[in-house]
DNA sequence: AGACCCCTGGAC
DNA sequence: GTCCAGGGGTCT
């Protein structure tokens, strides 16, 4: 579910609930997303006051310290919230945090497909999918952007999913940014120019600033850190419109498969390659 | 690049 | 029933 702007969400309605809180209890741990074992993580967890909340990619940080932090990625389904504390979990709520003012964190997933973990900074560097993460895309500069993607081989659709090319986008922003910047999804980055490439870098930048404003994009599952739904849905352009018109041009969208995700686009606007 | 896998539930 | 879903890992 959540891609950045979901997670940024998330991590700005989180950080004053979160911030200077200290964990006192937990109460429901759920043992098929603690591989370390229950006593592992509770032990690391009690008494600790939370610094802060913050966001890398599709990760959501809690700052313990320094060198120690809470990290989860919530994958398809998964939603962080407040709760009271003593409420007993809902469905599919796999931990429960209390703190020190009568209030609880919850992490819930439906698919179970999310996770969460414990890290020193040296444990976080060693796992590859945050080591090797890309910039952030609200961050990068132009020229890093373009030198992370001009000439590359692969579809460009599938680079802009590749967390080591830029981390956070999903299949959402992806197709968004691709019909905002009129590329086909399945393109060689090696035949954008570097214009096309540029023009891809700012409808990126602009698609998930959007987002973020509108608290993210509620399909199904998503939901901000106060349980309210996101409104960038009635923004997409192409996502989850296929056989729709295209607000640009009227022709009817179509979906096509790129790396192996279902790919909204306009066969107008976003014209095939022409040498494939 | 593609085929599965993890898992649950909604749409058809 | 079958297919599909904001993700990512593994294996061919």
């Amino acid at each position: 579910m959540p891609e950045l702007p979901e997670v940024e969400t998330i991590a700005q309605g989180l950080r004053p609930l979160l911030t200077h809180r200290t964990i006192t209890g937990i109460p429901h741990l759920a043992p098929h997303l603690n591989p370390q074992g229950p006593n592992s993580l509770i032990e690391k967890l009690i008494g600790q006051q939370i610094q802060g909340v913050s966001r890398r990619g599709k990760l959501l940080f809690l700052d313990l310290s320094p060198t120690e932090r809470i990290a989860f990625h919530l994958r398809m389904t998964g939603r962080l919230g407040m709760s009271p504390a003593g409420e007993p979990p809902g469905a599919h709520v796999h931990l429960l945090i209390n703190l020190d003012n009568q209030s609880a964190l919850y992490f819930q997933d439906q698919r179970k497909f999310g996770t969460f973990r414990h890290y020193t900074e040296q444990e976080l560097n060693a796992w590859p999918f945050y080591s090797r993460m890309g910039p952030e895309p609200l961050s990068v500069g132009e020229e890093e952007f373009l030198g992370r993607v001009e000439g590359r081989r692969g579809r460009i659709k599938a680079l802009l999913l590749n967390q080591e090319v830029v981390a956070g986008i999903g299949n959402i922003y992806a197709d968004e940014s691709l019909f905002r910047a009129a590329i086909h999804p399945a393109t060689p980055a090696s035949a954008l120019s570097r214009p096309r490439i540029t023009s891809l870098y700012h409808a990126l930048q602009n698609v998930l600033r959007e987002a973020i404003t509108a608290g993210g994009s509620s399909i199904r599952d998503y939901r901000t850190a106060a349980g309210l739904v996101g409104t960038f849905q009635n923004a997409f352009q192409v996502y989850g419109r296929k056989d729709q018109p295209c607000l640009r041009c009227a022709e009817s969208l179509r979906t096509t498969k790129v790396a192996g995700r279902t790919t909204c686009y306009c066969p107008t606007c976003q014209p095939e390659p022409v040498s494939g």
